[in-house]
DNA sequence: ATCACTTGTGGGAGCGCTCCCACAGTACCT
DNA sequence: AGGTACTGTGGGAGCGCTCCCACAAGTGAT
């Protein structure tokens, strides 16, 4: 009678109909009970928790995400070659933000890179197959197609930064522009003068947000907005200390810098510490994303604090609506499906 | 009638039961196409491929792993915090190792950190649930129960570092007695006295080895073996540093050490730099895992590299292997289930 | 012509769940 | 007394696969 249930089976897992069985009620219940249903009697329910406990039973999840066309699973996909990922703590910060956010849940977590070509390719065969409920995008350049195979397939996802002011996806960001605004009228309180900016990747909408606001933030207080002091970076350390050097070869009378990241600034401060200057004394320098590179740094680095935890937590809420909104006919109201949280300045020596 | 696979389908999925009636051909024999076996005529296999494009069929995972009692997952197990993940190039190292060997597999990987008691309790489930098929475990120490828990599952396992000579979970190693005596032979031959050793947490086994190793190499080429001049570490930067210090407190004339690790030496650099000791001139410094922290170290460190892109493919080949071999009856020859790879000194400035 | 294999194929049964319909029981109105 | 509603429960049907048995057709030895 076994002869297909043997089959690899190792030391005989028990199923639903068992606990049933063990409980003396029918699989149905059992069902509602393991699913927190509220239509269950308190009796009924003590009785096949007994069973749960006594026979150690587990559901198989395999055949609960047969039965019920969904994963429990969510995927975070980062759109960047893996040693991107390791080098900046932005994205390690949002994975243990996320991560966070995710251990109150049932839902697993997976980690996936989508730098290479190959790996794209893989992701559009994972995605296809629909083995994950949703999918939290993190760090999107402008032109990706990612998003747009996202919405096709009809997968729930929700973008850590969104690609401009008209993201259709949900998104959770941090307030890049006033983020940015912080850092320079933090620079001009400190008295100084000719502050320069090391922008992030242009194609990646915060970045220019963040050039945004400090051309602002100059221009309201009435000081100079000069294009020889905004210099492009790429958020790589190796980015910031070019810029840098381009920057003190074009204005070597600059008094500040504010860099897009603090993996920028410590490249800046390299080639700041190469040119013989001295931090904070001749040049000040504030960061951003406060991660731990900005508190180790020497001296200590001033950083635009992004609430990395809660931005984790609300992109998690927000997907789970979405997913759990797969009911028919719901169509969610679209408003605070963009959200902006604020920044905070986080002043330490280096300014 | 659709009542039921209408719910929350999107799209309308096509199923191999379709593809076998597009095909004209039985479900059996779509599966066997999908799976591979070699027992289908070219021509049948043709029609079933043809019949796979035009529909873009993609095969259910979970009706899959339901039917086949298999998950096509793996979990890659680090048991330590996050935070120490990210900042040891080894975990990185290991983790693009072992993705790249799982590249050209249908698996997927999945990373799961077990640092805290509560992750611990939320691995604990997803293992008793038989959410993976297998479980790739990283630098595990000598108490740790996990290694049980997976055998009482009676889940394959690998480890990347035996807990002790008597391992019996299938294994992959470096050779870190013979990288440690590679090490220390190379200082002596640069005419160092004095050698002092950094271990890594004595509890991980390779670090002992590493112990090992440099006691011996010192010994059969003569040299003095002080307990003085060995002082444990963890493989932490601070670690390395509050090694170092004590070191230089205990044995000022040293001239030269060797660190258990990259990121213990970078440890023992800020301490050594401190004391105002100049790298190599005073001390000569070499570290291990050759990651690259080592390469961009001022100056560059010379390091023992081990081989971990291959260790990560010995571990997948030996678990897969493992997974495989579930088949009734199949008790595998134990030997080549221990793997002990060749490690290579990479000499730099700083020696 | 018979037997013994081999090769290729179809399709039934079953994996362990969830969903939902049916129905018994109870409660509270008319 | 009958209706209407709700609560709790059992169990059939079905999710989309894999496994394996059965069997047709072909091959080659006797």
């Amino acid at each position: 009678m076994a002869s297909h249930g043997a089959r690899g089976r190792s030391g005989g897992r028990p199923t639903l109909e068992e606990v049933a069985a063990r409980a003396g009620v029918g699989r149905g219940t059992v069902s509602r009970v393991i699913n927190g249903s509220p239509r269950v009697s308190d009796a009924t329910r003590a009785a096949v928790e007994a069973a749960v406990a006594e026979l150690g039973y587990v559901p198989n999840t395999a055949a609960r995400a047969l039965a019920a066309n969904r994963t429990d699973a969510i995927a975070l996909v980062v759109p960047e070659p893996e040693t991107r990922f390791f080098a900046e703590p932005y994205f390690s910060d949002m994975l243990r933000g996320v991560g966070a956010a995710l251990s109150d849940t049932q839902m697993q977590l997976l980690l996936i890179f989508a730098g290479s070509d190959r790996e794209r390719q893989r992701l559009a065969e994972y995605l296809a197959a629909h083995r994950v409920d949703g999918v939290l995008l993190v760090s999107v350049h402008a032109d990706d197609p990612l998003p747009d195979m996202l919405s096709q397939l009809e997968i729930p996802a929700v973008i850590s930064g969104p690609r401009s002011a008209a993201e259709t996806l949900a998104s959770v960001d941090s307030d890049n522009y006033g983020g940015a605004r912080q850092a320079v009228e933090h620079l001009i309180g400190r008295g100084r003068r000719t502050i320069a900016h090391i922008t992030g990747r242009l194609d990646v909408y915060g970045a220019q947000r963040r050039v945004d606001g400090y051309r602002d933030a100059l221009r309201d207080a009435g000081h100079e907005v000069d294009d020889l002091l905004v210099e492009p970076g790429d958020f790589s350390e190796d980015g910031g200390r070019r810029a840098m050097a381009a920057l003190l070869e074009r204005r070597p009378d600059l008094d500040a810098v504010f860099a897009a990241s603090d993996v920028t600034a410590a490249g800046a401060r390299h080639a700041l510490r190469d040119a013989g200057r001295r931090i904070p004394d001749d040049v000040a320098l504030v960061g951003y994303d406060d991660s731990a590179i900005a508190r180790h740094m020497d001296p200590p680095l001033t950083s635009v604090r992004q609430p990395i935890e809660e931005m984790g937590r609300a992109m998690i809420d927000l997907l789970l609506a979405e997913v759990a909104d797969r009911r028919p006919s719901v169509s969610r109201e679209l408003e605070r499906r963009q959200m902006v949280l604020a920044t905070e300045l986080v002043g330490r020596a280096s300014s």
